[in-house]
DNA sequence: TGTACATCAGTGAACGCGCGTTCACTGATGTAC
DNA sequence: TGTACATCAGTGAACGCGCGTTCACTGATGTAC
């Protein structure tokens, strides 16, 4: 049952785009690599065919994912550089979609398990940190009083935990109001001259 | 091989002690009742004699951690209400000896973990999140532009997510300035007419 | 206060289960002539 | 271009292992008289 050189590459896709939602639904010691390669269409034993080790595969999900928020957050329709581009940022960050969502920041979502992870995937995580900020920087720009890249870290910071505060208390009414909170306070401090 | 009261509290107490460092150490879904009931100095067995399940021990072990960083929070040398507390706190959350302590904050340690509790876990993590913000509130008081509890959320969240980040760098230069930067804007946030 | 018995904290083996990983096998794809 | 063979993507069973949980057992503690 050998596959085309096409249908390899889109097969390895799949598994790495299943596993980033389940790594996020279930965490990272949570997902099964079984369930996750049904989630993919595909039986266990074919998994190593395509990755050496669920590490390896933790890894690639990670940058995946990364990846696809930078792409998310720089398609906005206010674009780096121009006024209200980290706004929307904020905006479409602290949103109860991405909340609800299983396609989100890896970081929100299994930041606490990144911490553990060997330092290979530590420092993938790390890169794709900086890349966010670096995005986040130049949305900023230079209207702010304080060092674009500080404001961005501050900015980033303060997401990661809020959406992490808010799937906590999902069904409670804090869920929706640390979302608004932290949203209005970073919203104003992102205000030229601020 | 009865124990007497005494004891037997004294093991319960041995026991959530011991979950709470594992469960911060090794994540909750990573930790082995087996490896925390003999890091508490007892055989896997006898759990069952303490705890209903797992998860009964990782509300239980929670809500002791919040407590034991409100305590921490409390007790420093500047109290709620007198200038400088909200500073002193900050200042405590975000050095590295927080982030390489295994007796630290919760939501930091195993945040993302905790949102994929059941209703219960999740119920007392909010109720425990809530406290922690009261207490930010009181020591920002009313000397801040903004509504003293909206701060402190904010805070709360951006200090959370700073420690996790920093964790995740942890051997990487990103790991100490990720705490300064954020913690200097934050000190900047907290002071009179900010 | 002393005795007889019920309670139960703690032990250590065992339960079924799902984990990450390995393996023999299949058969379509890729390659060499 | 056509044929013969090597490659290898994917299957499904199996591996040892640690998981959460249960259980029969032990013997000191607590209780009733």
């Amino acid at each position: 049952m050998r596959k085309s050189k096409l249908e390899t590459a889109a097969t390895r896709a799949k598994i790495i785009e299943a596993a980033q939602i389940e790594f996020r639904r279930q965490g990272l010691a949570g997902s099964g690599l079984t369930g996750l390669m049904a989630e993919a269409g595909l039986t266990q034993g074919g998994f190593y065919k395509h990755f050496s080790s669920k590490a390896s595969l933790i890894e690639e999900a990670t940058i995946a994912s990364v990846n696809d928020l930078i792409k998310a957050l720089d398609q906005l329709p206010s674009h780096a550089g121009k006024p209200g581009a980290i706004q929307a940022t904020i905006l479409k960050y602290l949103h109860t979609d991405h909340r609800d969502s299983d396609k989100g920041c890896p970081y929100a979502a299994m930041g606490s398990e990144l911490v553990r992870q060997d330092r290979h995937i530590r420092a993938s995580a790390v890169s794709g940190f900086e890349q966010v900020v670096d995005l986040l920087t130049a949305q900023i720009g230079e209207t702010v009083k304080h060092p674009p890249r500080d404001r961005a870290m501050l900015t980033l910071c303060a997401m990661i935990g809020a959406i992490t505060v808010s799937r906590m208390a999902l069904g409670d009414e804090l869920s929706k109001r640390v979302l608004d909170v932290v949203g209005k306070q970073l919203l104003e401090l992102a205000e030229p001259g601020e």
